[in-house]
DNA sequence: CTGAAAGCGCTTACAG
DNA sequence: CTGAAAGCGCTTACAG
């Protein structure tokens, strides 16, 4: 499969020309006067021929890769980490950027090498985006202070590099927001215990929502595990055991999807309809989870792709310099969770 | 955020010798012979210096990037698509490869040029995996053919291009023989219609499983949406409208882990215990739903880390000139489906 | 055993 | 308006 790669010089040959002037009209190079007539023999000779510039040689010689790395920490666990890395892809395509992707162990030593940092580096890569999973600060390997660097997920110690991360709990205080304009007051929040940004923040949201609205934000919080079992075993305890119909929560709002595919369960096992006994809200828009419930679960999505799409819109303006930055780098970026409204939400009986 | 670049000829310098003695050592050229003092110097220079090539210039010079393209076919779509993407990454890292990603929007026009491909050429790609969204057979983008490529999901129509796929009808199979071996000869199989390989395949599978067991391979097949509603409405079908417990089917297996969701609310609305009264399988192995079900579903896994893994080592051994291709070419590869046992399966009721 | 030199395919001051 | 030449940072025949 030999590529009979054609090169700029053949093209100026086929245009009679220099490489220069192929070099300047191709690229549109400012400050330079090109005659018509010539530009378009040269633009005719590349198409005739097919020139594609190389653009390795082409990034050696500008010292510019016009390559971005995306660096993913056990990309596998996260669910729809797949949309980051499309919002990501798709964001570097607009720009003419391309991704490449490295996914790394999980690395909660900071001391400790960073490889596949150096190996973007190695590779000339104008940026660098580090993918976390969701933990609240991290303290970034040296080498990401060298090259223009974004942060996914989690927040630099030192404040030098930008972050963005999901509005949990902006999104919990309009999942209670939501549920009050519908008529529920005694809102139940099934909570977990894991030391993650995302467990604290959807607590304080809906703490944020329950003030708000005037209502007691704790006695209606109950912590489980995160998974389907905890949100059975959190809707149960909170619906069952002899609980006065006329004291119970009629809505039960939930950490994650998974939780609230348990308290469908717990509500069926209890004869309770949902959302017409009791109504059900998740977090994490998770798919298939979401759509699959019966009714449909509303719940609230996750801005991955938005969040791919943003690190490198910023990792770019760091590369061009506009460094709006130091400031960029201060405070994490906080991108809308918003609420996707299926059919698991309905006014309380009356 | 200048990156001071030290380069071969700093190493040269602080070595004292020449850059081609420098490249030589840290190559380890064959053929060449260098003094194990001159060696050492050279080495201790770099590793004093923390020299690291650039990948950039070495490929120009080696018209060898290191490089492989993935283009993904809309992977946003496909459950599971991280996976393909962390085995390809990972067998890339292994092979000191660098995993570049492209997604593409669907485009089943063969004629209509594939500018990602492109792209991943211009960037002097060693090589392009393209992994499609499941259908038969595709008729790749003429620029597939001027350079290794390996296909992943779909069999290249002219029978150049290596590709992998699924063992969709072993794995249903199996499934089927698991059943038999509980106990089970009343078996269903919840179908969709959709004209993909997995869809055929499944059933194939199915039936060759039922008549490998000498049972009637037609009797039991329903067909219904691949959803969860639709997993529903085939197992009150297959279980309801009075039929016979002594003749209607022990166990259900759905085409998919969203129809088994559904099927498990059936059954609960029926009365039936799971796996007491009815075993139920799935396909597909979907994180979260499989996991999350209650009892958690015996499924079927596809081997998408797998095929992301064997992409990027057969594309590897193309570069590489290995030709076991031609051979390759013909028939696509299939990767095991293996069972994932759970709790959804028990012998039938005596 | 070691090194001088050409060259990979571009871009970019600089000169004319 | 156009081109000759240097150079990006490497590797690799080739010579000694």
């Amino acid at each position: 499969m030999p590529r009979e790669q054609v090169g700029i010089r053949d093209v100026a040959a086929a245009a009679g020309v220099s490489v220069t002037t192929v070099s300047h009209v191709l690229n549109d190079t400012p400050h330079t006067r090109t005659s018509e007539h010539t530009k378009a023999r040269v633009r005719a000779a590349a198409a005739e021929l097919g020139y594609q510039p190389n653009r390795l040689a082409r990034g050696l010689r500008t010292r510019a890769s016009g390559m971005v790395g995306l660096l993913t920490e056990e990309i596998a666990t996260t669910p729809h980490a797949g949309r980051i890395i499309l919002g990501a892809q798709e964001e570097a395509s607009r720009r003419g950027l391309t991704l490449a992707i490295i996914n790394s162990r999980l690395n909660t030593d900071p001391e400790v090498e960073t490889p596949e940092v150096q190996a973007f580096i190695d590779r000339q890569a104008d940026g660098i985006i580090y993918a976390t999973v969701y933990h609240d600060e991290v303290v970034t390997p040296d080498e990401l202070h060298v090259v223009p660097a974004v942060l996914i997920g989690a927040r630099d110690r030192e404040g030098e590099i930008p972050s963005v991360m999901p509005d949990e709990r902006g999104g919990a205080a309009s999942v209670v927001d939501l549920l009050v304009r519908k008529g529920h007051r005694r809102i139940a929040f099934a909570a977990t215990s894991v030391d993650v940004p995302a467990t604290r923040g959807r607590l304080q949201g809906y703490r944020d929502g329950m003030l708000a609205a005037g209502l007691d934000p704790d006695e209606f919080v109950v912590e489980a595990v995160s998974e389907a079992s905890g949100g059975y075993e959190a809707t149960i305890g909170l619906l069952d055991h002899g609980r006065d119909p006329a004291t119970r929560p009629t809505a039960v709002f939930c950490y994650n999807d998974r939780m609230a595919m348990g308290a469908y369960r717990a509500a069926a096992e209890l004869g309770l309809q949902v959302p017409a006994d009791v109504s059900i809200v998740g977090f994490d828009d998770q798919d298939p989870i979401a759509e699959s419930l019966f009714p449909a679960l509303t719940t609230v999505a996750l801005p991955h792709y938005e969040m791919g799409a943003w690190a490198v819109r910023t990792v770019a303006s760091l590369i061009e310099g506009r460094d709006e930055v130091g400031l960029l780098g201060a405070h994490p970026v906080l991108l809308d969770c918003p609420i996707v409204e299926r059919a698991s939400v309905a006014p309380p009986r009356a």
